[in-house]
DNA sequence: TTCTTTAATCGTATATTTGCGATATAAGAT
DNA sequence: ATCTTATATCGCAAATATACGATTAAAGAA
């Protein structure tokens, strides 16, 4: 492509598209899921449940951390990560922001007493 | 890459994934915002308002639709966009029940009379 | 029919993502 | 000091995503 364009929309939307990256790979997912059903996790623990070498979980760790959705801890010789929460329910509550906010402007628009779509 | 391992994981890892996928891009949640405005909106009302060629929306909008997170009706020499809200809801409380599944966990083994997390 | 408008698709260039093996690093064990 | 373990990073290959101009298609207007 010739030029990003990305930075010509605003930083909540942005950052909202950046979160819902970080979630765009099922083996994020399943990470996810694995760190909370856990609690805490060191890296050799999600490499033997993901079909995939450790070289790559490592990979998808990084992304999810750098994303702010975990974080990471030397412990010795091995990387503890947990679920960073704050950061996670921030993103949720953004989300339910914006989906109760389109809601609300398509039952106003378009309610038991407002006009119907002229299509779809 | 090799091979593609994304079949490898569970097929409701893939639907979250591949609904964060759709919105992980700010253009398509911009998209997603004046649909949810305009209730309803042909396809040059957003070239209008978005910095992209017309291609792209297409593009964009075409994505959108495959993910199912909206409809596309034919409108003469138009096309008409509207949000999917059933799909759109669908995804969101599955987000959501995930997200609670995650908090419920984190709560169970982490909470007041829990054990503390050993890092992070 | 021909012209205009609107949008989808094609072709192309470039950027990013995904994945793995190999290597490097860092700390504890012997 | 050397070996082992655990993980991060490097380098590479292949697949996807992003963006645009040009073209095509489809329908109404002249």
């Amino acid at each position: 492509m010739a030029i990003h364009k990305k930075s010509a929309f605003t930083q909540k939307e942005q950052d909202l598209a950046n979160f819902a990256k970080a979630m765009s790979h099922p083996a994020r997912i399943a990470i996810l899921k694995v760190l909370a059903q856990r609690n805490e996790c060191i890296c050799g623990e999600i490499v033997e449940l993901l079909p995939l070498a450790q070289s790559t979980v490592s990979q998808h760790l990084k992304e999810l951390k750098t994303a702010g959705l975990i974080t990471g801890t030397i412990d010795g010789p091995r990387s503890c990560y947990c679920i960073n929460w704050k950061a996670f329910e921030k993103f949720n509550s953004e989300f339910n922001f914006l989906f109760a906010k389109l809601k609300v402007n398509n039952a106003r628009t378009n309610g038991s007493s407002g006009r119907k779509k002229a299509c779809c």
